[in-house]
RNA sequence: GUGCUCGUGGCGCAAUUGGAUAGCGCAUCUGAUUCCGAUUCAGAAGGUUACAGGUUCAAAUCCUGUCGAGCAUACCA
C-alpha cells in the first residue's frame, strides 16, 4: 500500500468512528484510482458497504464521513453515483512521492507483502532429451518473472528445475545417441522409433567422438550405453542451461530425480502413502487412492513388473520439498499436463498435507504457426524449433514481453513469421525507447540540479503520470500475490505513454524557467526509476539509448 | 461421454478479483515536428462482454443451463 493510501485511509476510518462512532479496519477500506480522471484521484466504496451494516443510504453515510474529513492533504472531494466518495489531493502532497522514488532508486517497488514466506517455485523442467521448444519459453518466461516479483514483495523464494534424469525417455535418448555415435563411424544403426531424431543428439555424438573417438565401438553394450547416457544428460542440461540463461532465466535449484530415487525417497514417500491407508493391492499392482480427494479414478504408482509410473518418483520429490520446509510450492506446468494436478494434490493430501500447500499454474499452450499454418512441436521427430534460434531472431526482451503480456490461462496463438518480421510493433520496445529517452534528457541536463520541492507542479499530465508512479509497488505485490506477470506489462505501456504524453505538452528543459526545470527533471528520473525498476521485474533490460 | 481451462470492437489482449460511461495496442481515418531522441504526440471511428435465465445497491466477473474452442481422460513420460 502506498503512502497516499495509508494516510487516506487512515483519514476515512478516523472519520467513521467520529461519525457513526464504528470502529473499522485498514482492510476494510477500499481506496481505489477511479478509471476515470473526473472521478477524483482516489475514491473508496466505503459508504457503500457500510450501507447494510448501518442500515442508511449510501449517500448519507458518504455525507457524514466527508463532513469529517480532514482536509489538510486533500484540496476537495464529492459524492458521486451511488455513494462513492471521490477525493482529489493537493498537487504537491501527490508530488511528495518523487522524494519517496529518488530515495529508494533501484529499491523502489520493493515491498514486504509476502513476509518472509518460504516459497517454492518449480517451471519448465523439461526433459532433458533436447533442445527447448518455444512451448516451454512461456513458462521459462512466466516463471522467472514471477520469481522476481515475489523476490520484490518479501518472499523467500527458491526457483527449481526438476529433471527428469530417470526412467524410459532417458533410455530412449541413450539408444538414440547410440546410433548416431555408431553412425558417425559408419555403422548402419538407426535411432529408434521412439527415439529422438533430432539434429542435437548428432552433435552431440560428435563431440563425443572428439572427445574418446572410438572407444565405445567395441565396448560392452550395456556398460557404453550407461556412458552414452551419463554423456547424453550432461550435454543436454548443459544446451538447456546455456539456453535459458541467454533467456535470461535463472535458477536456484536444479533437483535430480535420479537423486530422489538413489536416496530411497520413493521408498519413503510409498511408505508414509501406505502407512497412512490410502494404497492397496489389485492386479499385482500397487494402487494410491486418489479417489478420496476428487480424482476420477485411483492410480497405478507400483506397476505389476515392480516398477514405477511416472507419478510415484513426482510424488516423492513434492513430498522431497515439502520436508525442505517451505511454506508453499508453485508448479507452473503446461496445460497438457492439467489432469495430472488433480492427482498430485490428492497425492499431497494422501501424504498429510493441506491442499493447498500445493499451487498449479497452468500455462495455455501456445500454438505454433507457420506460413499461416498450425505445426505441431514434438522433440521426437526433431522438428520443433529450437528457443535459442527464436532468440536469436526476436531477441530475449521481445520474447520475453511476448510471452508476458498475456495472462497464462489464456490460449494463444505462436506466429513465427510474425513474432520476426513485425517484431517492432512489439510494445516492449515502444517502453524501452521511453527509458531512452529519459535518459536523453536527463543526460543533457547534467548541469541543472534536480529539486526536492513540487511546488510547480500542476499540469494534468504531470499529475497523471506522478499518480501511475505512485501505484507501482501496489503493481507489484498484486501482481506477485497472483502470481500474473501479466499486469507489469500493462502497468509499463501505460507508464510509458503516460510519459510520451507529458513529454508531449510540457518542455522539460527550459533555460528560461530553471525553478520549474529542476522540479520537472525530478519527475523524469523518478519516471525512468520505475519503468526500469518495471522492466527488470519481468527481466527485461532498460536501455540508456537505442 | 466425463473433467479441467476458456469465450470481451476486424485482430491480439486488459479491466485494481463484485464497482461508476468496459479500457489498451495493432490495423483504419484526420491532424501535429524551427523537437529536451517523431521508434513520438493530439483526435476520430469501432461493443447488447457467445447466448438465455438467476443472485444484489451494483455482474465481463458469482450460480444454472445452452452453444463454441483448446487440453486431458494410461500399469507413457
Amino acid at each position: 500500500m502506498s503512502q497516499i493510501e495509508n494516510d487516506l485511509k487512515l483519514e476515512i476510518i478516523k472519520s467513521v468512528k467520529k461519525s457513526f462512532d464504528l470502529d473499522i479496519e485498514m482492510n476494510d477500506v477500499i481506496i481505489e484510482l477511479p478509471k476515470d480522471v473526473s472521478h477524483g484521484d482516489y475514491a473508496s466504496n466505503i459508504a457503500m458497504q457500510l450501507a447494510r451494516t448501518l442500515k442508511r443510504k449510501p449517500k448519507e453515510i458518504a455525507e457524514s464521513i466527508c463532513s469529517n474529513l480532514n482536509l489538510d492533504i486533500i484540496s476537495s472531494y464529492e459524492i458521486a453515483g451511488p455513494g462513492f466518495i471521490n477525493i482529489f489531493l493537493k498537487n504537491e502532497y501527490l508530488a511528495e512521492v518523487i522524494n519517496l522514488v529518488l530515495d529508494q532508486d533501484e529499491k523502489y517497488g520493493h515491498n514486504n507483502t509476502g513476509n518472509g514466506l518460504k516459497i517454492n517455485i518449480e517451471y519448465v523442467s523439461a526433459n532433458p532429451t533436447g533442445d527447448l521448444h518455444p512451448g516451454h519459453a512461456r513458462g521459462a518466461a512466466l516463471g522467472d518473472s514471477v520469481s522476481r516479483l515475489l523476490k520484490m514483495s518479501g518472499y523467500d523464494v527458491t526457483r527449481e528445475y526438476y529433471v527428469n534424469d530417470a526412467g524410459n525417455q532417458i533410455n530412449n535418448m541413450a539408444l538414440s545417441l547410440r546410433a548416431r555415435y555408431f553412425q558417425e563411424f559408419n555403422y548402419d544403426v538407426e535411432v529408434p522409433e521412439d527415439g529422438y531424431h533430432g539434429s542435437d543428439l548428432i552433435d552431440i555424438a560428435k563431440d563425443l567422438v572428439s572427445k574418446v573417438n572410438d572407444k565405445y565401438i567395441n565396448y560392452d553394450e550395456e556398460e557404453a550405453l550407461i556412458e552414452f547416457k551419463k554423456f547424453g544428460l550432461e550435454a543436454e542440461l548443459n544446451k538447456i542451461k546455456a539456453d535459458l540463461k541467454a533467456f535470461n532465466c535463472e535458477f536456484d535449484v536444479f533437483f535430480s530425480e535420479q537423486y530422489i530415487r538413489d536416496n530411497k525417497f520413493v521408498e519413503k514417500a510409498l511408505n508414509q502413502l501406505k502407512d497412512r491407508g490410502y494404497t492397496y493391492e489389485k492386479d499385482n499392482a500397487l494402487w494410491l487412492k486418489t479417489t478420496s480427494f476428487n480424482d476420477d479414478k485411483d492410480r497405478v504408482i507400483v506397476k505389476s513388473d515392480g516398477s514405477y509410473t511416472y507419478l510415484t518418483p513426482d510424488i516423492a520429490y513434492h513430498l522431497n520439498k515439502l520436508d525442505r520446509g517451505y511454506d508453499k510450492l508453485v508448479d507452473v506446468l503446461g496445460a497438457d499436463h492439467h489432469s495430472y494436478v488433480v492427482r498430485l494434490k490428492a497425492a499431497i493430501q494422501a501424504l498429510g498435507y493441506e491442499q493447498d500447500k500445493l499451487e498449479v499454474d497452468i500455462v495455455q499452450m501456445a500454438r505454433m504457426i507457420k506460413d499461416g499454418e498450425e505445426f505441431k512441436l514434438s522433440k521426437r521427430s526433431g522438428k520443433a524449433v529450437a528457443l535459442i534460434d527464436l532468440l536469436d531472431e526476436v531477441g530475449s526482451d521481445a520474447l520475453r514481453y511476448f510471452f508476458i503480456s498475456r495472462a497464462a490461462d489464456t490460449q494463444m496463438d505462436f506466429d513465427l513469421d510474425m513474432a520476426i518480421k513485425r517484431s517492432n510493433e512489439n510494445p516492449v520496445y515502444y517502453a524501452q525507447y521511453a527509458h531512452a529517452r529519459m535518459c536523453s534528457i536527463l543526460n543533457s541536463a547534467k548541469d541543472i540540479d534536480i529539486s526536492r520541492k513540487f511546488n510547480l507542479i500542476s499540469n494534468e499530465k504531470e499529475l497523471t503520470l506522478i499518480k501511475h508512479i505512485n501505484e507501482f509497488p501496489k503493481v507489484v505485490a498484486d501482481a506477485a500475490y497472483t502470481r500474473m506477470p501479466h499486469k507489469l506489462c500493462n502497468y509499463i505501456s501505460k507508464l510509458a505513454q503516460y510519459f510520451h504524453s507529458f513529454y508531449g505538452e510540457c518542455k522539460v528543459l527550459d533555460y528560461d524557467n530553471i525553478p520549474l526545470s529542476t522540479q520537472r527533471l525530478a519527475l523524469v528520473k523518478a519516471s525512468k526509476i520505475t519503468l526500469k525498476n518495471a522492466l527488470n521485474s519481468i527481466g527485461v533490460s532498460a536501455p540508456e539509448s537505442m
